[in-house]
DNA sequence: GTGAGGTAGATTGTCAGTCAATATGCGTTT
DNA sequence: AAACGCATATTGACTGACAATCTACCTCAC
């Protein structure tokens, strides 16, 4: 029989750091393309995105640009209204609070099902996490930065063995990063961003839901707070609400 | 300057009822024509699902139908593998569990927002959806019992005016879709469905989270629980799992 | 000069047809 | 009977085109 070649992104783990995204379908190299240039901050919030200029400059056709701006849009990072030229979507202050509400509601739900499993492969998972992200967290690339934020947080939920937690995450990750592609702090400090983590997976460790509930209160909300205070200073511009 | 032309959808309150979705894009039409089907039963799972046998048979032409599917596999409702037919998702026991423990989490969230808010606006939304839920409720139609019944609990959590919650819909909805598309029981038995429904209206009423807490299990946890039952009794066919 | 209206351009929505890449199913061979 | 290879079906992607719609500018009347 032919063995399924085994991707060696699974079994080695060093292909398990946060690679440019090496997509099968071309569709979901173009949304990776996409998702890093709003990272990056190279299409920026109201710039004009039409169809035809990334096709060109993406090097592939339309039909296939214009299904990833779909999805991208469906994430939340876009807005699409039929006949308007995609805009790429702000978060106004309510926003931010109100994703870091519910992002405590689900983090506390994923602690949960860790704390819960008594065979603890669930607690193992999280070290793994923390392990991954203690490499790439302090890196100069903030790219490399934002990527291994969102897989520290993804893998928390992974780690709970929830499906349904999966199945939020990619609009969620579209959020935050609208929400950290902006938040300057956070770029110039990563320092404290690590701390926060380490404080974080320390509270999971100490299997006490008060106790993680207090860290994750004090990473979540208490920065989006800070983001909200740094948003109201800097530029009163358009409020795109969505 | 130059007023804002406002939208006569928002000025004309009749516009705001529940119309059977007259969508303005083609391919918005083709996605709702597609969660028709699954909801009905029409495309059962496990049934092939091609693009051109869809186009032919809506009318449209393969990419209308393309972007369609891409659309609602992405919300949950099909699988989509490269170079795999599309297969309509289906839910494993762990994956309808898992999803009741944070819709509970999600409901809680909303719950509070809706206590929080002082100036009673939100409450009063919650009797508006209420009294559309109720009207529909009992419907004969099954899909329209369906439909009042993911209206209900959109309408809950729009009730919170958190946005992200909004965000995190789609996806839930499309859950709950698969969920209730094969709980025989709830379709075969509306009046419990509604019961239920009250009981956590006027727990809402209550502004007690606890009991609040308390009708929500009821109502999604235990309910899960009985589907799950039904499912290992029934077909034990694929468990599909995604 | 200012505002209303219309027209032209640009962009998206949708379509048809085509070719390449890949999975599925069937027949053949050992 | 089991494994292999080939034909077929289906999706992934592209080109080109036309219609529907929005945007911006320009003209004209007051």
């Amino acid at each position: 029989m032919t063995v399924e070649s085994n991707r060696d992104a699974v079994s080695n783990p060093a292909a398990l750091q946060l690679s440019p995204a090496e997509s099968v379908t071309r569709r979901d190299a173009v949304i990776d393309q996409i998702k890093r240039g709003i990272v990056l901050g190279t299409i920026k919030p109201g710039e004009k995105l039409t169809e035809s200029a990334l096709s060109t400059a993406l090097g592939v056709s339309r039909p296939t640009v214009r299904e990833a701006l779909n999805q991208v849009a469906q994430e939340g990072l876009l807005i699409h209204e039929p006949y308007r030229r995609l805009r790429v979507a702000d978060l106004d202050a309510a926003a931010v609070l109100d994703m870091a509400d519910v992002r405590v509601a689900l983090d506390m739900q994923a602690a949960t099902d860790i704390i819960a499993d008594t065979s603890g492969s669930r607690m193992k998972a999280i070290d793994a996490v923390w392990e991954v992200y203690e490499r790439n967290a302090l890196a100069e690339d903030f790219l490399v930065q934002h990527e291994s934020h969102l897989a520290f947080h993804r893998g928390i939920w992974a780690a709970s063995g929830n499906s349904f937690l999966m199945r939020l995450w990619p609009v969620t990750a579209a959020h935050m990063t609208i929400a950290l592609a902006r938040d300057q702090a956070t770029r110039q400090d990563p320092q404290r961003a690590y701390e926060m983590h380490l404080n974080l997976i320390e509270a999971i460790h100490s299997r006490d839901l008060e106790c993680i509930h207090t860290a994750l209160v004090e990473h979540t909300v208490d920065s989006a707070r800070e983001l909200v205070a740094l948003m109201s200073d800097g530029s009163t511009d358009r409020p795109i609400r969505f």
